[in-house]
DNA sequence: TTAAGGTCCGCAATCGTTTGCGGAAACATT
DNA sequence: AATGTTTCCGCAAACGATTGCGGACCTTAA
């Protein structure tokens, strides 16, 4: 371990630790001969503020921590790029952890989080999550906590979401403005806030327009399950004009089974999307979706987690806007 | 900071601080009653282990640095998802930066990973790094980097690597069962390791084979690029029966052409890649590929990682095998 | 000449742990 | 009774930085 302390500094220039932390900060106590001394010297050996120290002295940490389900998909993977891009430029390190849905592993990760003393929190949290002691404990530490994707259903607390129920409804309008009148909603997990959310604005659309659209819904967990049920859904003799699939991770499954039934997209079978928008534009003709911008939501994030932290947000929730992409799949 | 700590509960129990510490870790000198009423008291406080005390004290941090040019990429995102399973499984947290392929930003990052005193750290080098000296510097502090995906060319240094010749290999193998002769190669980035490896394997395959194999390769940097690229081959006259991509993101690029053109795949066009396995099965029929498994990459490079810290490893380099999977689209 | 004020720097406590060492008390051995 | 062994615990010094406070020295003004 070859590294330079400010006490290796102070010793071969034959000064105080003092002198050399102040002068290194350009404290004005500190004469313009000694500090630049004090930095050339600095400069030479390489010094490096451990930041160990710094943090156990200064009691804030100048890291911060993400949790996700999974790191391997597009929305979170776009999520976190987009923190860790605002985090460099603020000089922060980014820690992360998933959860793989499970709440013991959730659990543990706090624990984690909490033992490295982050500066704050971002976190989506598992399907089924029921315990929030945890996260809790953050809060009588004054760790402030952002969630984001799935969040809590208390109120009260720091969140960044994507518009739902906006979301939902725009590609409703869409949807009803082909003039088909069957349709298959894919909807994921129950436990997750947004399926909720999408799957209510979406049947309160059609109910309030009631232009004899017929809905229905169908849940998947994940790309198989879509996979498998639009499958089932499109061999049936009363196959549906349109599908809906309110993820990516959906949109693959349906894909795949029209892909396999040789169904000519959109003459045969319509669909659309809520995306993150790289899966869209993998196919040909594109899909028509609604975006929902992993990279918008970090950057809103942060934004965020900057205001919890210097303690200047009244506004719990900050809300990214949708916006229809219309591809040639509808 | 409602933070309880070794001297809070020493003080309520109204012993020694280093007696609360030993009894939390089972330390022989301590009494079994002793032992019993300090673990009780630290659990009804929650007590947790100021990190930063702890790594400043015994100069080892528990977190493990990853760098990489992007987060948003299937294969990075796997070899993250991959690394971050293991690392919890160790109770290491995981510090996350990246690059943007910036010789410059890699700098910075390295600064920020040497003041955390990342105990290990796993780092894919930009397409233009020349400078090595942050690296080194690492070395010298006994940081141990593990290199993968795009690797320093000094032999000298710690790398996990995907059988990139072998991989290029059995692709060439396969598409000369074909039959098919005139074949268009493509290739990322010339400044990447991998990219030279991949494509002298391949020629020099094909040149040893004198099988009449008419190669012709191509350089793209993104999706976007061979995507035209793609296109003008294929609307040339004289367009190849063959396309081969050496990885997921000119995949993309490719199948997007191939689908403008409403090429039928593999009839009128054959195609072949590299791939992290996510891309190819989202057509219809699915690419075939040789698989280059990020997850995988991520398994053994975290064991490298073991082996470097605990200074027992003599090989400098390990090997990811690659393996052909057959799809249908050659 | 003396008091006031400014400039520049060092002392020492502190953050929360870990750990070598020494020592008191209890017990066992001749 | 004297000596040797355990058993159990506390003292205090680190780790590397930050910072309030005080003090030495010099300048300036009355």
């Amino acid at each position: 371990m070859n590294n330079t302390t400010l006490k290796k500094i102070a010793e071969t220039l034959g000064c105080s630790i003092s002198t050399v932390s102040r002068a290194l900060k350009h404290h004005p106590d500190i004469s313009v001969k000694t500090r630049e001394k004090v930095l050339e010297l600095a400069n030479t050996l390489d010094y490096e503020p451990n930041a160990f120290a710094v943090h156990l002295r200064t009691q804030n940490s100048k890291v911060i921590g993400l949790m996700v389900p999974f790191i391997f998909n597009q929305f979170y993977e776009s999520f976190i790029a987009s923190v860790e891009e605002e985090s460099r430029k603020h000089g922060l390190a980014l820690m992360i952890l998933q959860t793989a849905n499970d709440p013991a592993i959730e659990s543990e990760n706090l624990k984690l989080f909490r033992q490295n003393r982050v500066m704050g929190l971002f976190a989506c949290i598992t399907a089924n999550t029921n315990d929030f002691s945890g996260f809790r404990k953050m809060s009588e530490q004054n760790i402030p906590v952002v969630y984001f994707d799935n969040v809590p259903k208390d109120p009260d607390t720091c969140r960044v979401c994507l518009a739902d129920e906006r979301a939902a409804t725009l590609a409703a309008e869409a949807m009803l403005q082909t003039g088909k009148k069957k349709i298959a909603a894919l909807f994921g997990d129950r436990g997750l806030s947004i399926t909720t959310n999408r799957k209510v604005a979406l049947e309160n659309f059609f109910r309030s327009k009631s232009a004899g659209v017929q809905l229905t819904a169908y849940h998947a967990t994940n790309s198989e399950e879509a996979e498998k049920t639009v499958q089932q859904i499109l061999k049936a003799t009363d196959k549906p004009e349109l599908i809906f699939c309110m993820s990516d991770e959906l949109l693959i499954g349906a894909m795949k089974a029209i892909q396999q039934l040789e169904l000519k997209v959109p003459e045969q079978i319509g669909v659309i999307s809520i995306s993150n928008g790289f899966i869209p534009q993998l196919y040909s003709p594109r899909i028509t979706y609604v975006e929902t911008s992993g990279y918008k939501l970090g950057k809103l994030a942060f934004t965020h987690m900057m205001a919890c932290i210097s303690g200047a947000s009244a506004v719990k929730e900050l809300v990214q806007e949708s916006v229809l992409i219309k591809g040639g799949s509808l």
